[in-house]
DNA sequence: CAGTTAATTTTGCACGTTAACTGTCGTAAA
DNA sequence: TTTACGACAGTTAACGTGCAAAATTAACTG
């Protein structure tokens, strides 16, 4: 039968004929405290089943051992749907988290104008780690604000400006060429690209940047023509080809900014009679479960998301820490498959 | 220019000259302060970019405003691959506790064997929510020593015994019907089911079971040796078709237990040189986003994900509440694609 | 105007922990 | 023998809130 009171630092004391404030150094293997006297509390707290109480540690150590992932999707993003990549992400930062120590407290694009304030502040949490793709554009003025203020904060792909210390990022425009390289190596070089060759989404805007240019360094020049805008969805990947197509430019591969943009651009290929890999090589980003499902299977430059959410809680602690912390570049690789390999 | 100290309510009642305990009851709207002070004080607050500290806030009210997920993976599944049925359920599931104001911690199945230890004692969460698929053997005999604790929990499809209010999950043997209900309109009688039919899996028995008795009930008996065993993976699935293929087992429409193992059944259905859906059926379980990516297109049973979410939540809030908590069962519903629809 | 009641506000403590400061005792150096 | 110091353990004071009881003020009655 377990007490229905949970068992305090008070209570160790009683059993273990010591003070309270020697049950918390000998908890935590305080060198002050004997070896003999250490086991017994041990011993004890094991018995009446005692568990540091967060709260009380919290407030008195100020530091929370927690950090809070705040999620950006795109606008337009269905509620329940979750970009794949960002849930990738999800999963390795979570355990990176909990090898550390560390809670993980998840929130999505927060509704109040004042992120520093909801967990900082309040002591939620101790750093932020913010996800998301795309239109940063939006968000410069707010991580400005969060630096002003010396939160402790790291981005994915967004560089703050200055700051690309607090920056963790994939390569995209070694990515972008890997892409490039590979078609070329195929002979594909009539490239169409969808996604955003604007600078409004930096990361989309890399990869063609990349894409573009080691095309250009093999002395191919790409079509300007052939870009269609398109955000990280099935359907506006789908939508984009579609009118490409509609348009009648032609093309013999296409590379798509990420792996949605990539599912939904076959679909519209396939729809209108184009077949993938022999009429059009199709080339993804990221490298998202669904990539390997889809028939024919996706080629696409992975995004190593197990080493960017180990590396976005390691430089994270290191700035809670005060440590120096250091700009953050992840190589993708390319994992060749059925949309660029011709049976 | 911000206070590198961060304001508390003494700041406040300095500033606003009332008492501290004012401050706090002001700010939290209770009837026993003046409507004037009230107002002051909201407004010191704010300009002071005031937040009441959570820590101090939980150890007084011993609680946490906060819910804990524990995420059960099958253990075969590769580290950073998270089944995307749970994803989902994993962004409802945070929307939920957003709009009731509580925060959400995150972890993968701990190695701990103490749950209740781990969040409830060291009030990091008020109650725990426990999402898995397939094997809940392992885990009735926690699942009993959570209830013998008195711990605040729910669960995601496993019965706790004899608590079926603990519980929010789907109608697995209603979908199971659906599934059969829609092969037997479309003439398609001759059916193989990959999953799991034994009782390991109570969710895939479950779903075989209404499948099994909704075709009996219109006079067709299923053949037991069209059954393949497979965990909820898309290779899984793929390996379980294969198989059958390969024992020249024949069927003109095939029931999986999941989507993934749908997707990986289309796959070794496609590469034996079997059309889907012209030679064979296919209906899976789930609804997850790659359904709708595959080709053919997946026809599946839906389950509402952000519903469930939002009874997994809102149970569980009853429940810490010491209120009543009633069973649920949501209702699934067929989405018709590709996989069944000819052309 | 003293006396009573209601409406507010204030005081003081408790939540469980950690950390800085004190205190004790035995042993080794002076 | 005295002093000094190390190795422990105990005492006390926060950390910032929220709640109960006490205290103050205002409002009203006879």
């Amino acid at each position: 039968m377990k007490n229905k009171a949970k068992a305090t630092s008070f209570d160790i004391a009683h059993y273990a004929g010591v003070s309270q404030s020697t049950v918390s150094r000998a908890l935590r293997n305080s060198p002050l405290v004997n070896d003999e006297t250490k086991r017994r509390v041990h011993e004890i707290a094991e018995q009446l089943n005692y568990k540091v109480d967060k709260n009380a540690s919290n407030l008195r150590t100020q530091q929370s051992s927690t950090l809070a992932l705040l999620l950006f999707e795109d606008p337009t993003t269905d509620e329940s749907q979750i970009n794949p990549f960002f849930l990738s992400m999800l999963g390795s930062i979570t355990r990176a988290c909990a090898k550390e120590g560390y809670d993980l407290l998840i929130s999505f694009q927060s509704s109040s104008s004042d992120w520093r304030a909801d967990y900082e502040d309040s002591h939620r949490a101790d750093g932020i780690i913010l996800l998301g793709y795309g239109d940063y554009l939006d968000y410069q003025a707010r991580l400005q604000e969060l630096l002003d203020q010396d939160t402790k904060f790291v981005c994915w792909g967004a560089t703050v400006d200055n700051h690309p210390d607090l920056t963790v990022s994939c390569d995209n425009y070694g990515g972008g060429q890997l892409a490039a390289q590979h078609l070329f190596a195929l002979n594909r070089t009539d490239c169409a690209f969808i996604g955003d060759a604007s600078n409004h989404s930096p990361e989309f805007f890399a990869r063609y940047k990349g894409f573009k240019d080691a095309f250009e360094a093999q002395g191919v020049t790409l079509n300007d023509r052939k870009i269609a805008n398109a955000i990280s969805t099935e359907d506006s990947g789908y939508h984009a080809t579609k009118s490409l197509i509609a348009n009648n430019i032609s093309f013999d591969a296409l590379f798509a900014a990420s792996d949605l943009i990539a599912i939904g651009a076959i679909r519209a290929l396939l729809e209108a009679g184009i077949n993938v890999p022999e009429n059009v090589h199709v080339v993804g980003f990221d490298d998202i479960p669904a990539a390997s499902y889809v028939s024919p299977t996706l080629t696409t430059v992975q995004q190593n998301t197990t080493l960017a959410g180990q590396m976005l809680v390691k430089n994270l602690l290191s700035l809670i820490k005060n440590e120096p912390v250091e700009s953050t570049l992840l190589p993708p690789s390319l994992i060749v498959r059925g949309s660029t390999a011709l049976k």
